[in-house]
RNA sequence: GGCCCGUUGGUCAAGUGGCCUAAGACUCCGGCCUCUCACGCCGGCAACAGCGGUUCGAAUCCGCUACGGGUCACCA
């Protein structure tokens, strides 16, 4: 047995499996010719956060585009800042904001697939074989330099301006001898593990990048960990052994792990896997002080999903409005097919931009007025009645109060050629349709300065004399328009612009009038819709009301 | 500071040497549409970071400068 062995059965004496034997475990996946395998590996520290369902996004499209598979693994390695429920919010985030997970853990606490287990701290031992057999091959080796050691080196490198890091001089236990080594290890001697880098600072690589292109870089030299002294691996190694054991052909994450880029590039060639293909997403940016930075956990509630769900946003909203930032030609692509699943929307990932782009809430609210307006009444209805229960249970219960009612109030202006754009968001409903629930309606009388409360009495009076709850909506207007003359209004608006002097107002503030006594505003949707939506006792009453505090 | 990456209107962006007197979308401002608002339509404001080079010709290629971003952990 040779000293390589002895240290790598000394470090790990319970580790009987073989890198082959998980090689034959976990067989090369039987997909179609392209297909794309692809995944999110978020660590639960905390809620979902927009640059990741971005990423997941961007997955998700990849993978569907390709027939491919997109699967979800758990980096739940750091565990000072694991987050309790973290996991679960990622989860439930991705699935009530539509995507759709093919593998790993697909909703909270369901997992499925023949590659797992999809949690990194259940798989220590694999880990621990693979490094047991580099440790074997002497291309890995144990270091135990406390932390007072290597904050001196680094004091040391900074001082003389030399690169920080562990590598060449500066990594002490690599020149230890194997017997050294191993009689450390043996006396008990808490350790990592390190790469033993056999790459150099004046080497440069490349690899072609799908998002950002060929990038250029000097090779790793530095002797990273690859087990941390729990026995836990750092990211960079379990992405190399999850990653080759899982058969990702794509990794699709943010850009901040370009850098990071050389060390897995090397691990990869260490281990004798396949490399996989990288993308590397530019992240979601907001604007602060004229400069841009990356959306803050702390700083921006747009930051976090919830913020969506909370105001509101349906998740195809949100799904579209970042489909536009990821490819712009998004939009036209929408615009020409109106009613497609997005999903055969032919993303890639070459269209998408290399610098960051920065968050646009007016956009998003654009999008989401259109994703709004293409719904029908029921399904506002129900969408509507959903947030509510969560965020506005009282809301909820006036809604359900009367379902065939309250689906006719979303019905207004709605499913005709030209739907109205009027509603961005669930927590806009309630203010929109406050004028329809006696619980909400705001009997604000407050005529235009232009319109004396005399003359607007005079027409609510001429009104219900002529108001008949079965008409249409265009015997309806010719109705407002008969009683325009005899009160010194122009029927007709362009005769009242060619003369203003010849009359007090025309037809428009005549229905101006009538739309405040019946919604207490002075914009709203279609009027004749909304009285028939009312009722005649309503209506009826709400312009006595009117008439009664305008003649006094 | 070292190493990477980026910079087209306020924002998202198209553009890969001549089709660019630079597309489209959002925002904003006008106008039109037999009632208001919204929608829709028409129109408007507004950009190739700067400087040098290569070329008959540059937003597009090269170099430098400036600015911005990322990264330098037993965190991901």
């Amino acid at each position: 047995m040779s000293i390589y062995a002895q240290l790598a059965q000394a470090m790990f004496p319970n580790i009987d499996k073989t890198p082959a034997y998980y090689e034959e475990l976990y067989p090369e996946r039987q997909l179609k010719e392209g297909a794309r395998v692809v995944r999110i590996a978020p660590s639960p520290t905390g809620y979902l956060h927009l640059g990741t369902f971005f990423t997941s996004m961007v997955n998700r499209m990849t993978a569907s585009a390709s027939d491919g598979v997109f699967f979800f693994r758990l980096e739940d390695t750091d565990k000072k800042r694991e987050v309790e429920g973290g996991a679960d919010d990622i989860l439930k985030g991705m699935n009530d904001f539509g995507l759709t997970i093919d593998e790993g853990f697909v909703a909270p606490g369901v997992v499925k697939g023949d590659y797992g287990p999809y949690q990194q701290s259940c798989r220590a031992e694999i880990y621990q074989a693979y490094v047991k057999c580099l440790v074997e091959q002497n291309l890995a080796y144990p270091c135990f330099c406390s932390e007072e050691q290597r904050q001196a080196a680094r004091e040391l490198q900074e001082q003389k301006k030399d690169r920080t890091g562990y590598y060449g001089e500066y990594a002490i236990c690599r020149t230890l001898t194997p017997e050294e080594t191993l009689a450390k290890v043996e006396a008990g001697q808490p350790y990592v593990v390190r790469l033993r880098s056999m790459g150099s600072e004046q080497n440069r690589i490349k690899y072609d990048d799908m998002i950002k292109g060929t990038i250029e870089m000097p090779e790793n030299d530095e002797d990273i960990v690859l087990l941390k002294s729990d026995g836990i691996p750092t990211y960079h190694f379990a992405h190399a052994i999850d990653d080759h054991l899982m058969h990702t052909t794509h990794v699709i994450r943010g850009d901040e792990w370009i850098s990071s880029v050389p060390k897995h590039i090397q691990l990869f060639k260490v281990l004798g896997f396949k490399q996989p293909k990288y993308a590397h997403v530019s992240p979601i940016m907001v604007e602060e002080n004229g400069n841009k930075r990356k959306l803050s956990k702390r700083k921006d509630p747009q930051a976090a999903m919830h913020f969506y769900a909370q105001q509101g946003y349906p998740a195809d909203s949100v799904l579209e409005y970042l489909l536009t930032i990821a490819n712009s030609d998004f939009e036209d692509w929408r615009r020409a097919n109106p009613t497609a699943d997005r999903m055969s929307f032919k993303f890639n990932l070459k269209k998408m931009s290399v610098s960051g782009a920065l968050f646009d809430l007016d956009k998003l609210n654009d999008v989401s007025k259109t994703v709004i307006a293409r719904m029908d009444a029921e399904t506002v209805t129900q969408r509507v009645i959903a947030w509510a229960e969560e965020y506005a249970p009282e809301f909820a219960t006036l809604l359900k109060r009367d379902m065939a009612y309250t689906t006719g109030v979303f019905a207004i202006d709605r499913g005709n050629a030209k739907p109205r754009k009027d509603i961005g968001k669930w927590n806009e409903v309630q203010d929109y349709v406050s004028y329809f629930f006696p619980e909400l309606y705001n009997n604000d009388l407050e005529l235009p300065e232009t319109i004396a409360p005399a003359d607007a009495a005079a027409i609510l009076r001429a009104y219900t004399t002529v108001y008949d709850p079965a008409q249409d909506k265009d015997a309806w207007f010719t109705t407002v328009k008969s009683i325009c003359a005899d009160l010194g209004f122009s029927p007709d608006v362009k005769a009242y612009k060619a003369d203003p002097t010849a009359f007090k107002g025309h037809v428009g503030d005549v229905s101006t009038v009538i739309r405040i006594a019946i919604t207490g505003r002075r914009n709203t949707p279609d009027l004749c819709s909304i009285m028939q939506q009312l009722g005649v006792e309503t209506v009826m009453q709400r312009l006595h009301t009117a008439i009664e505090t305008w003649e006094n």
